[in-house]
DNA sequence: TTTTAGTTGTTATAATTTTCACAATAGATA
DNA sequence: TATCTATTGTGAAAATTATAACAACTAAAA
């Protein structure tokens, strides 16, 4: 077995697990712990200690046997797997509350995704500054997208100009969007989407609310 | 096969690709559509027609074989199963930029998430109403929650304090919370968290990006 | 040194979810 | 009415993901 398994693909569920063990593992150094268990782990993160050793299975051995995983250790094999080692470099399309509350955000910062560029077409907004990033014109999305090397789009934008702003965005040569708007958007397939539309979560939160109130019995695992 | 199918477990991947089929739909609607085929509903959503087909299989038959289904009664039948037809009394807790963005869109309300309670801690802002919902103290937590018979709460604030903001609102008898700050909470059984730290979703970005950048190739399916 | 307690990495098993394939059906057409 | 086309609903197969179980290993204690 390679040591740094790259053929394997790590299911998405895997890859989102891994990053609340980063959050948990911060937390614990924080505490000045050194060695933590998968028991431990999970218990903290909310998983089975075997779901934590088969998550970490996945990109190798970084334990070791009756005594744990060195916690230094395994946060720098996480993090360099879900690649939060490096920075990247960020643009923000939409400057409305959503769009500051990204840009205020300090933990983007903190983990390596600059927002180094934001677009709005408020003309009261555009040349103003906000955390140190001027706001241009959404006609400049393109070429500003391709100058500065732009890897990561967030889409923060109204439903009916989210499709064009995308489109924007992937003719400049984006390599990932994170889209808030409330709408099925199109990329092609060398782009990676993510979507984040916060009322689909408030509609899945209801599913489970109905459920509840029609059996008295919560339904997930 | 009953024809409202309430002892069959729902996927959760299932109802969130529901969720975005009544947003289809929406749209469909706009442009005159009567009849969706899930062959057209599968290509609007990324989804392929036999998903579609099963998805909407796990509540029961509604379609019409050699037709389709009427859009307008598949609507109906979606919303009921996520249970966005009724209203849903919502409470925030932080209105710093993100607790903004929430209280402001106007999406929520359409959907029948309403928004009647808000709290946070600056002095500044409490007393003070906005979008028509008076900021109170996070002291009066517990008690608002009762009174109003509040069933979801949001928190949007740091995460140091978010386990106790969560506590208050459980003590209250809150049935739901939707969690954006980046740490893991802890909540009874029978209270259902829906987490959405907006920081994770950049970080599985991050991981597809340097997957792609490492091949030359997307990973997901 | 041998035993013991604790913990990993992995293989096997179970459960879940998706994909596939097609019989059954509706409505249009001849 | 009989035939044809389009499309559903579903059961079976395949793929994926999670759970469980345990051999192998480490370090400490006897």
């Amino acid at each position: 077995m390679d040591i740094n398994n790259k053929n394997k693909k790590i299911p998405e569920a895997a890859i989102r697990r891994l990053a609340i063990y980063v959050q948990v593992l911060k937390k614990l150094k924080e505490k000045g712990i050194l060695d933590v268990s998968s028991e431990m782990l999970g218990q903290s993160s909310g998983n089975s200690a075997n779901q934590v050793r088969k998550d970490i299975s996945y990109f190798g051995e970084c334990g070791i046997a009756g005594k744990g995983y060195d916690l230094n250790i395994l946060d720098l094999h996480i993090r360099r797997i879900l690649g939060i080692e490096q920075s990247w470099n960020v643009a923000l399309v939409g400057v409305g509350h959503l769009g500051m509350a990204l840009l205020s955000y300090p933990g983007f910062q903190e983990r390596g995704f600059n927002i180094i560029a934001a677009f709005d077409k408020d003309l009261l907004k555009i040349g103003k500054s906000l955390e140190g990033v001027k706001i241009e014109d959404m006609s400049r999305i393109k070429s500003v997208v391709k100058e500065k090397n732009i890897q990561i789009g967030i889409v923060a934008v109204p439903a009916p100009v989210a499709q064009n702003i995308v489109n924007s965005m992937v003719a400049g040569g984006i390599k990932a969007i994170l889209n808030f708007a409330p709408v099925v958007l199109t990329v092609p397939d060398e782009v990676k989407l993510q979507n984040a539309d916060l009322s689909l979560e408030f509609e899945i939160l209801s599913y489970f609310l109905t459920n509840l109130s029609d059996k008295g019995k919560y339904l997930d695992g």
